[in-house]
RNA sequence: GCCGGUGUGGCGGAAUUGGUAGACGCACCGCACUCAAAAUGCGGCGGAGUUAUCCGUGCCGGUUCGAGUCCGGCCACCGGCACCA
């Protein structure tokens, strides 16, 4: 052994040798582990100290789990279709096909190096055909069970991308990949049905043990809401528009109603003599980006010349359009109750609209509003709702509707069906083919995959039309039903499709025959531990939660939810920002790995700060723990020949390490564990100083504890200690808690709640002599004091009030 | 605007969940070793001070023998959603 901690040549040593004799084995006699990483997109630039934040926790719970006695699956692979991969291709002048594979073989070599234990056989890649085969198998189900539907709207469309995006991509009207102003395109797409599933998306996140946050993040894109639709008669005419309300007690206060002007009915209710500024007012709503119209301070819009009539007073309410009632949510038409909604209470205002309160506060008079009242009260003016609360009133309305056969109760959600297609090349084709005898038919499973024709002609269209429009030899196919002549489908599938279902296919990645084995899926699905960042709570887990619960109808697996724990590691942050190369501000691990050592590496991942939370990366930070692996190699080094049969002190700190580092790894809060064994560490070194000598189950049990953190360090120890067999074969050390019983404690004694002595009594000292011995420690403190009360809690703390 | 989260030394952060605030580490200072430096070891390190003392966990108040921790009211920063009726 050497005196000196030569990193680099133990680190390649282990790495090699494991590589050889796998440390986890395939065993099916053990219980099952799955921890996931959320697999990258091999990104030309590499890794940085902030991708391996989460390798290094991933890996860590690997290991400590093929220590505590499980067969673990830690798989990785790549999501290597979408608009990074062809954005990246492009600007380096090459095919993504090249360039995608180049850069998995370099962020593969990076990986590692932090010997992160990944099973390479099981590595998938969503570009391989015999991995995008089953993507679009699933569509293919997905089509034949009609929860794709094409459908031609206007839609999310981004500038740069050239490209449509879906409602998850452009959150605040801005492109989620580029930042670009998302504009609106009327375009013919294929669209998949996830609203179908809200109800189930919605329920089930209470049985997820997953960040609430997240959880939220979710329900509310969801966005369940409860209300009641309700039928207004337009004046003079037999039509009639049903508005979508949250709030149906107010209805007697609704003195206005307004569509949207994408609303199916504007055109046969406006009256002549307000034709042309309705016309000119839809027109140029239609023009403005939703960024422009959120950002619209004042409320716009026009009135039709049309009247409807408030179903409950008989009162003919004007009908106005405007773009601040949305499209696509609810039915398109709201009532207004401006005394009882802050927008309507606006539009009222500017427009000069009666307003009619129909709630008054608890104990307030009846006056004219300044601002709409949105709290509960007293119903007034509501023949229907005479001495309810406007709590009750809102739960009873919409049954009461239900009976006078003017409404019905209704829930309404946010989210919206999944704009599935995209006009770029880099993606999976859609496996449909357009005939025009048959329409739109599936490709059947025997043909698939269709393959992604291999062209040096890519580029995006300007237009709204994929590349692969422009390759007729692969456009022009036959009908596969009747055999006559047809098209393909030439729009691909967005990135998140080969990303909805991987972590089924690492159980199984080689079969030729279904997207994994009932067997295999039964045997490691669903994910025990999934890792990765926060950017994708509403995007990736939601459609991979969406595909599950359609495979799940589909008997393809035995459960609904993909991921039973999830943890979201925060960013390593320099400098104050976001690492990027555009900033500068990148911090490679690879000069790290080579002054430190990839084992200092990781434990300043984990030293770093809270796993969960965002931290700021200091260069100088890694120099604590890299002193700290060579203040135990030279424990180690110097007391391994020196084993002596142990003290109590000796026990009592093993057994009160192992406590400790056992109790802070399950809680995640990786940061302390590294803390706890510098600390603990520190005060072995004290004893075998103090005792020149210490026992070596005390060494064993430091080393065993390390090895999933400084695996290769560990594996070193271990040997040194006189093993022949690999640390990992050992088990996560037991704490034996009768040694942790002591015989005294140190107590402070504090005077009115101030800390002022330290007292040592045995464990079981009555509170008598307790308090007898902290009043002569205190001694002349309490001169001249009269004491008012004595507080002792047993092996704590002891109170003296005094006056 | 609504909903979350956070606020502790020069810095990253601990605090057994109401019981000695600042563990552990970084940076810094002193000493030892050295011709010297690096490395290492030992010691110091919240502020003030009249050194047997006071103040101190964003601010103000409360509960309690005792509050970083609980309650009420503010402030600041970060994140999510945002005209969803």
């Amino acid at each position: 052994m050497d005196s000196c901690y030569n990193f680099s040549k133990i680190e390649k040593k282990w790495r090699e040798e494991w590589e050889k004799n796998p440390i986890n084995p395939p065993d099916d006699s053990k219980p099952k582990y799955y921890c996931l990483d959320m697999f990258p997109y091999p990104s030309g630039s590499g890794l940085h100290v902030g991708h391996w934040r989460g390798y290094v926790l991933s890996d860590v719970i690997s290991r400590m789990k093929v220590l505590e006695g499980y067969e673990v699956l830690h798989p990785m692979g790549w999501d290597a279709f979408g608009l990074p991969a062809e954005n990246f291709a492009i600007s380096h002048n090459t095919h993504p096909s090249i360039s995608t594979a180049e850069n998995i073989a370099n962020v593969k070599r990076k990986l590692h190096e932090i010997s992160a234990i990944y099973d390479w056989d099981k590595e998938v890649n969503t570009t391989d055909k015999d991995y995008y085969k089953w993507t679009q198998w699933i569509f293919a189900r997905m089509f034949e069970n009609g929860l794709a539907y094409e459908k031609e709207m206007p839609l999310n469309w981004c500038p740069s991308c050239k490209c449509v995006l879906a409602n998850e991509e452009a959150t605040n009207g801005v492109c989620e990949r580029c930042g670009s102003v998302v504009t609106k395109k009327n375009l013919r797409q294929w669209m998949l049905k996830i609203t179908a599933y809200a109800e189930r998306l919605l329920n089930d996140l209470d049985t997820l043990d997953w960040p609430e946050k997240v959880k939220k993040m979710q329900s509310d894109w969801i966005g369940k809401s409860y209300g009641a639709e309700v039928s207004f008669k337009v004046a003079d005419t037999d039509k009639e528009i049903v508005v979508y309300t949250t709030r149906p007690d107010t209805l007697y206060g609704a003195t206005f109603m307004v569509l949207s002007p994408e609303h199916a009915m504007v055109k046969e209710i406006t009256i002549d003599e307000q034709r042309e500024a309705v016309e000119q007012y839809c027109f140029e709503a239609s023009t403005k980006s939703s960024v422009d119209r959120m950002s619209d301070k004042e409320k716009t819009g026009v009135f039709t010349g049309s009247y409807a009539i408030n179903p409950l007073n008989n009162e003919k309410v004007p009908i106005w359009v405007a773009y601040y009632v949305l499209a696509d949510y609810g039915t398109g038409a709201i009532m207004c109750v401006p005394a009882h909604d802050d927008r309507d209470f606006e539009f009222a205002k500017k427009f000069n609209l009666p307003i009619v309160q129909v709630i008054l506060e608890k104990d307030a008079e009846e006056k004219e509003l300044t601002q709409a009242y949105t709290g509960d009260g007293v119903m007034i003016n509501s023949p229907l709702f005479e001495g309810m609360t406007a709590f009750e009133a809102k739960q009873k309305a919409p049954l009461i509707l239900e009976e006078k056969g003017i409404g019905k109760k209704t829930v309404n959600y946010k989210l919206r069906d999944w704009v599935f297609s995209r006009q770029r090349y880099w993606g999976e084709p859609i496996p449909l083919v357009h005939c025009e005898k048959c329409g739109t038919v599936v490709v059947p499973d025997d043909q698939l995959p269709v393959e992604l024709p291999n062209v040096s002609s890519y580029l995006p269209t300007e237009t709204g039309e994929s590349p692969l429009a422009a390759i007729d030899e692969w456009v022009n196919t036959t009908c596969p039903k009747c055999g006559g002549p047809a098209k393909r489908e030439t729009n691909t599938m967005p990135q998140w499709a080969g990303s909805s279902w991987y972590f089924l296919r690492y159980t199984d990645p080689h079969n030729k025959n279904e997207l994994a084995s009932k067997e295999n899926i039964a045997k490691w699905a669903p994910v025990d531990m999934y890792v990765g960042g926060i950017e994708h709570a509403v995007l990736h887990l939601l459609y991979a939660r969406f595909y599950t619960k359609f495979l799940y109808d589909i008997g393809v697996v035995p459960f609904e939810e993909p991921f039973k724990r999830l943890f979201n590691q925060g960013m390593i942050n320099k400098d104050g920002a976001k690492m990027s190369k555009s900033k500068g501000n990148v911090v490679s691990p690879d000069d790290l790995v080579e002054r430190y050592g990839c084992d200092s590496l990781r434990l300043y991942e984990l030293f770093v700060g809270p796993p969960e939370v965002d931290s700021e990366w200091d260069d100088s930070g890694i120099d604590g723990v890299f002193r700290y692996l060579n203040k135990l190699w030279k424990l180690v080094y110097t007391y391994k020949d020196k084993d002596i049969a142990p003290t109590k002190d000796m026990e009592f700190i093993k057994n009160k390490m192992i406590y400790e580092i056992t109790n802070r790894v399950n809680a995640l809060t990786m940061n302390t564990v590294v803390s706890g064994f510098m600390e603990f560490t520190n005060k072995i070194i004290e004893i075998a100083k103090k005792e020149d000598g210490i026992n070596k189950d005390t060494l064993e049990a430091i080393v065993v504890l390390l090895s999933p953190f400084a695996p290769h360090m560990a594996e070193e120890l271990w040997r040194e200690l006189g093993h022949t067999e690999s640390v990992f074969k050992q088990k996560w050390p037991v704490c034996d808690e009768s040694k942790l019983v002591c015989d005294t404690v140190k107590i402070a004694v504090s005077v009115n709640g101030k800390a002022r002595e330290n007292i040592e009594i045995s464990v079981d000292a009555p509170k008598e002599e307790v308090l007898k011995i902290a009043k002569e420690a205190l001694g002349k403190r309490l001169d001249g004091k009269e004491i008012v009360k004595e507080i002792y809690v047993p092996n704590r703390i002891v109170n003296i009030v005094v006056k």
